[in-house]
Formats: C-alpha cells, structure tokens, sequence
DNA sequence: TTGAAAGCGTTACCAC
DNA sequence: GTGGTAACGCTTTCAA
C-alpha cells in the first residue's frame, strides 16, 4: 500500500536527478547510454509507471484521439477500428473510444465526454449530428474527420464513401442480371444514417432505371441483424411473389432475409435474388455466397490515420479540408 | 490563437478567487447564488473551457476505467462492454479500452499504455498474462478484475465461468442423444487462452465419460472465423466418417463446419452433430440451429461493473478478492 | 551530458 | 461563504 513511485523515487534510486530521468525514459538522446540503463533497471526495480496525466497537463498535450463508432459488434467498425490503431504505432496517440449505439442524442453526450479530455483530434463516424454536437465540434480547435459518408456539408475533414452511391451499383446490378421488380430491407428510424443513404440510394437508382417503385421492408430501429432481416421476410408475406429481389442494408440481415425465404420455400437466386452490403464473412460463406459490395473499411481507418498525423504535423493545413472519396466494390456472389 | 482562458482569468474578470470560480462551476453547495450567477457570466464572456486533464491530475483521480478485450469485432464482447458501460452511467468514471487481437505481448504493451493514465480500476479479459503484465497488476493500487474466466491464481478480483465446465455440458449433452466419438475445431495456437480451456474441458469430460480420445481438428491462430471452421472440416476430410459430433469453439466456427459439411454432403445433424459457444446470433438463425452455450456476457459485464462501483465506493474492501462466478446453460438447438 | 528551478491549472486544506 | 497557500508529477528553460 506505498505511495505512487515517481520520476522522483527512481531519480533516489538510480542516483539521478528527476530530469535525467525524464529524459532517460524518452527516446530523447542526450542521455549517457550507462546511465540510461541505470535508470530503466531502477524504473523496472521499483515498478515505476509513467504518469501521462502529469505529462499531458505539463506539455498541454493529451495525446488522445477521440473517435466515435455506432457499434462495437460489427466487423466492418472493426476494420476501421484497427487500421487507425495501426497507422498511429509508433506515435504518441491513444485511441479514446466511444460508441453511440447508432444514437444522436447519445453521440452529443458522448461527443461531450470525450472533448473534455482535450483530444488532439477527433474522427466520428456518419456525418449527421444534432445542432449540439456540431456546435461541440465546430468550436474546438483540433481537426474533425468524419468517415463513412460523404456530408453535404461537413464540419472539417471526409474520408468517406457514397453510401447510395454504393446501392447504385447494386441496383445497376440487379439490372443487369434481369430483375425489376426490388425491395429493400433497412432500418425503420432515421437512427442509422448512412442506412437511410443506402435506402435512398436504392430508390434513386430504381427511378433512374425507370423501375418500378422499391417495396419498403421494415426490419425495425437500428442495429438491424441477421433477425431482424428474417423477421422483415416473414412479415412481408405473399407481397415477396412479386418481387424479383430483396436488397438488404447490409450482410447480416441478407443472411436472416435468405434463411427466411428458405423457410418459407423461396430458393435464392432462381425464385427471388438477393443482395448485402459490407462484404462481412457471413456473406462469403453463406450457401448461396452473399453478392455484396465491399467499401473499404480498413482503408477508411488507414486514411484517417495518414490524415490526422499530417493535420497533427502541420505539414497539412487543415484550412483546406481534406476530403477522401473511396469507391465502394460490387462483390457478385451467387445470391443474384 | 490567444492563450487559454484559466480560473485565473475567469476569477480576476468576475473579481473573485480562482477557488471560488472552481467551486461556483461545480455543483459544490458553499457557493453564494450571486456571486455564482457572477462567475458564470464571467467565464462565459471570456469563453472559459474546464480543463479536466489539470483536475485529473491535481485530484489524482483520472476518471478512467481501463478495459481490454480481446477482440472488438464479437458479439459476445460486446454485450460485456455494453453491460460494463451502462453499469457505469451516472458517474463520472468513463472507459478506456485496448484490444489486446488475442496476443498476450500486446496485452503487455496495451497495459503500459492504460496504466500511464492512471485508470481507477483495471478491468481484464482473461485470466492468462505474461510475468510482465502481471508484475504491473500486482503493483498497482487499483482494483484489478479479470473476467470470462476463473484463473486459478488471480491477481485480483474475478467475475467469470468456468470455460472447461462449460464444455462439460456440451459433452454431456452429446453423451444424452448417444454420440460417442468427437472432434474438436479451435484455435491452434495457445493464443486464445478461454478456446484452450474449452479444448481442455472437452478433452476431460470425453475421459470422465469414458469416451475415446477426443480428435482436435486445428483451425489456424486465433481469432478463428466461419471461415477457418470451415477449413478445419474441409482439411479433417475422411476422418469426419469416423465421428458422429464437432465440438466447435464457438459459434461462428460452428457454422462455418456446418457450411462445410452440407458441401460435402453430411446432413447434420443425422450424420453429425456440431456444437457452438457462445450463443451468438448465427446460432440461433442458422438452419439447423446450433446447439450452443450462453455464458451470460452481459451478466459478466454487469457483474463488474457493480463490483467496481462498490469497491471505489470503499464499502467493499479489497483485502477479500471477490470471486463472481457465473453458471453457463446449454442451449440445444437441432445441430445435435 | 546532467542538474536546478519554475510552473502547467486545478483543488485539498486550512484560515477567516 | 470566501480566500490564501501549497501541491499533484512532469518537462521547459537555463545553467553548469
């Protein structure tokens, strides 16, 4: 039950001054390699931990990068999640993270706990926020990057996709293999975004291809899985006879939507096709595989990273936004 | 680009003390209804931001609760995280995660990285670590609480299930529909320490029920996907007729045998059973559903962070290490 | 290459 | 109800 061990106490110990060791514990050259090795035997000894608070508060500098994601179980977060943690190895910046369960009101109280840490960066995921939270972000004076979506308007810098962008393509596919006839399984609230975008999407496509209308499928407020996808089918009945394709907010739910129609005697693709989105694992080794359309979530992380450690070196001003456009890709599989 | 605003400023604007302004932007009762009325306006003039990193450290409490977890893409994790976060609203403790990907010199590195900020509890998944990370537990004078498992010498608190019981019901179950002959698909490396113990546990209960030696099928380096248990089975090839059930690590690895199987042409379950853990999603929605073994992720999650709450509360000492131990249930599906 | 002094912004503690 | 003083552990700065 001793006191906290300080720079201090390993200074007694190895026979230093504090600032010697301080610098010792560093990269920071100017220190006798000996004496070096004296002081890190001396930290090990006394099991020393470095203090970043009194560093953070001595350098003004938190060495946090606060980042926001709607969902811990979902792989394509994941992705993003671990790229960003990769590309900031060898640097100084913690990840700070917080999840938002796809709620606005709960990303303004996040946003909030999270700047009061002093972050010297912060990536949110989507890019619709309530009036509060841009007025949050809009204030601080570290660099904003919003990822997975291409905002109209965003509040610093983008490294995003088209979501509906990305359902075109899916639609354009559909197309072509000889389907008019869609409809569309997503989240019912407004809660998840870039889900609504994928939705509209779809419905732009459909109308610049001159198809009929897409039947919406309701599978309930965000997150929406592979149940939730089931359940949609299942609700909607006999109105799947006259649909030629279901069009599904991501892979998860295709998934429950073709274990659905499997139940109910339907064989995908022959009677009804069926499309994901994210290219997850389950629709690689999903029977039929699962067409999908891969938008690059590791690349996102990467590039948020690349960009925040050059907004961070000032060798990128951030008076000029940055704003990153990745291409989504149709992976056909043999659901269509 | 001024300097920032301090309580200095605030209180020379609103012509009181720096410790009247700090105890007027509180809710700190001792302040008179006027003067704080004063200090408001006086820091909102002068745009004032509270800054948390200077009370962190002059309180010496960060306000951090540090998580690892092994994985952020799983389900299962997930609802622990979830559980451990809700359990936590309303105070002003907050989460600081590392993602260890199964890799126990990460778990080491990670640990540093959390302990130089001071958390005010420890909170690890697993109950395996190396010399190193141990030596930093044991050091430091916070509570330590190692879950989903039921180590045998803890460094601290402990909120977990036994990971070999677990399978234990698995085989027993087995045993009750008149299977006899398994095999097991896990990790191979000892990387994902809970998959070991489930290895273990099936391995003893197949001996204590007088079954022939249990055959491991290897599916790669944790963490194992669908994929990977599909692989195991596609390599295993002839040696499947010799066994009538897969005892799999969880339930994604699961359903990625069962994928493999029905491709090879085993029905399961009348020409094999297959077995999952976890009770993840795809247990339930797959076809047929798999049979499985909630561990009650959630409840660890909850466990813990009530465990926690009391012990910094001081109304539970941690002279006597608590040891929450939850009972896992089966959960049989048509798999088996 | 090493050391001494000062101070980052806040709050615990003690006066009044 | 309010103020003064000191201190949290580190690093910037200057000196040796």
């Amino acid at each position: 039950m001793g006191a906290r061990v300080t720079m201090r106490d390993v200074a007694r110990e190895a026979g230093v001054s504090p600032m010697t060791v301080s610098r010792a514990l560093k990269q920071d050259g100017s220190v006798n390699t000996a004496t070096r090795t004296l002081v890190r035997q001396a930290a090990d000894k006394l099991g020393y931990v470095y203090d970043t608070t009194a560093q953070a508060f001595r350098a003004q500098r938190s060495g946090f990068l606060a980042v926001t994601l709607p969902s811990i179980n979902n792989a394509n977060f994941a992705s993003t999640h671990r790229a960003l943690t990769q590309s900031l190895v060898g640097t100084d910046l913690q990840l700070l993270l917080g999840i938002t369960n796809y709620r606005v009101e709960e990303e303004e109280r996040l946003m909030r706990q999270l700047l009061a840490r002093r972050p010297e960066a912060v990536v949110l995921t989507g890019g619709h926020h309530n009036a509060a939270t841009r007025k949050l972000l809009v204030s601080i004076n570290v660099p904003v990057i919003e990822i997975w979506d291409l905002p109209p308007d965003p509040i610093g810098h983008v490294v995003g996709f088209s979501n509906a962008g990305a359902m075109a393509l899916v639609v354009a596919h559909l197309v072509e293999t000889g389907r008019r006839k869609f409809g569309f399984i997503g989240a019912s609230a407004d809660s998840d975004t870039r889900g609504a975008e994928r939705r509209h999407g779809a419905v732009e496509a459909a109308r610049t291809f001159g198809l009929p209308e897409i039947v919406q499928l309701d599978a309930g407020p965000a997150p929406v899985s592979m149940s939730d996808g089931a359940r949609a089918v299942e609700k909607a009945g006999d109105i799947l006879h006259n649909l030629d394709a279901l069009i599904c907010v991501s892979d998860p739910v295709a998934f429950g939507a073709m274990m659905a129609l499997q139940r109910m005697g339907l064989t995908v693709p022959d009677d009804i096709g069926v499309t994901g989105f994210g290219a997850f694992e389950i629709a690689r080794i999903a029977t039929p595989r699962i067409t999908t359309v891969d938008v690059g979530a590791e690349q996102i992380g990467q590039e948020a990273g690349l960009a925040i450690l050059s907004l961070l070196n000032g060798s990128q001003s951030s008076d000029a936004p940055l704003r990153i456009t990745l291409t989504p890709k149709l992976q056909p599989g043999n659901s269509t």
